[in-house]
DNA sequence: ATGAGATATGAAACATATTGCATATACAAT
DNA sequence: ATTGTATATGCAATATGTTTCATATCTCAT
């Protein structure tokens, strides 16, 4: 499970509650995994079952209790052992990509709707992701070598997204140009 | 589930049994979405449940009987309607962002291990997709408004991967500029 | 004061995907 | 002769992910 390795990963540069683990997945911190708080207690239980992290309990008054859980030994040779494992590529499964493919059962305007409706939603991510809210974790970098990674994992984003806008508008460009007139298949 | 609407989408061609879908997606014919034989079959079965789809059974001597499915009303209504819903952005989970961030943990050299092999295998894929093994499909395309859909689906694969290439190299350069003579973290 | 939102955790049900096993025939290559 | 590959289907177990529900306190705004 890849998701371990992620949490593996944020202990591995401080301990973390799972509840601030989930801030810092969904908050698009990094923007190159996604994770639901549930998923995120049982991976953390999990870890603990199979020894890779311990846990500490903070009394709380201001709010309940938290759990901090820390990487352990056996962890951190299994985090270390998953960083040098060469990775395939992704299985790629991209719904719009079906969608737009079998779209030869639509009207014109209905492929045009689409593709617009999907741009909106691609510039959005785009400027979310420009905007700066997600540089701030940068200063946190402990070394040149880390800020570099971080930095170029928030390019990677930005770069794929607007290869994605470069990709979608050159789409309906095209379309347009040879199918617009006969407004219906 | 949208591969239950990717099988509509192959079946409002025309009728295919299990193992022509399994090769359809598979051989990667389109590249935007992988699925084993065991969840075709699957999904086909619910499909013939939910009277998306009806069955006829092809009896063969050279090889074991074949389940043709055919698309039927509700089936194409139903894929109709999910054709024109908009859709939102996947969520990105990419393996090796996950690594490439955390590596700080790892040596120099572990890390540009983990560039290069990871260029090889993205250089493999789009060599891959560039060398016209899966341009013979968009034969079969029945009008221009098709094989444009189909082509540029294709054109999405490959342009994605380039992308991936150029950040890829982009990496490997800056990091060996910034950090090489420096083995050690 | 009333409700919204942040903090904090987790069980249970459901949905989806992968891997391994199982079966059976035909044809081509070694 | 035997191995491998293609055809053709599907069950069972496991892994992984999402959604819904449940609980409990504090703070801030209306």
């Amino acid at each position: 499970m890849s998701l371990k390795h992620a949490i593996l990963g944020f202990l591995n540069m401080k301990p973390f509650s799972g509840y601030d683990l989930w801030k810092l997945f969904n908050g698009s911190v990094n923007n190159y995994w996604s994770a639901t708080h549930t998923q995120i207690y049982k991976a953390l239980s999990e870890l603990a079952e199979e020894k890779m992290v311990e846990v500490e309990v903070i009394q709380q008054e201001s709010a309940p209790n938290k759990k901090i859980y820390h990487l352990v030994g056996l962890g951190k040779k299994e985090l270390i052992a998953w960083l040098k494992t060469p990775l395939s590529l992704p299985p790629v499964r991209d719904k719009f990509l079906v969608q737009f493919s079998f779209s030869d059962a639509l009207d014109d305007r209905d492929i045009i709707r689409n593709i617009e409706s999907y741009i909106k939603r691609v510039e959005e991510k785009l400027n979310n992701l420009k905007s700066g809210h997600y540089t701030d974790y940068l200063k946190f970098a402990r070394s040149k070598r880390e800020k570099f990674l971080w930095e170029n994992t928030l390019k990677h984003g930005i770069q794929s997204y607007e290869n994605e806008l470069r990709w979608l508008k050159g789409c309906l460009r095209g379309f347009k140009k040879s199918f617009t007139g006969s407004d219906k298949k």
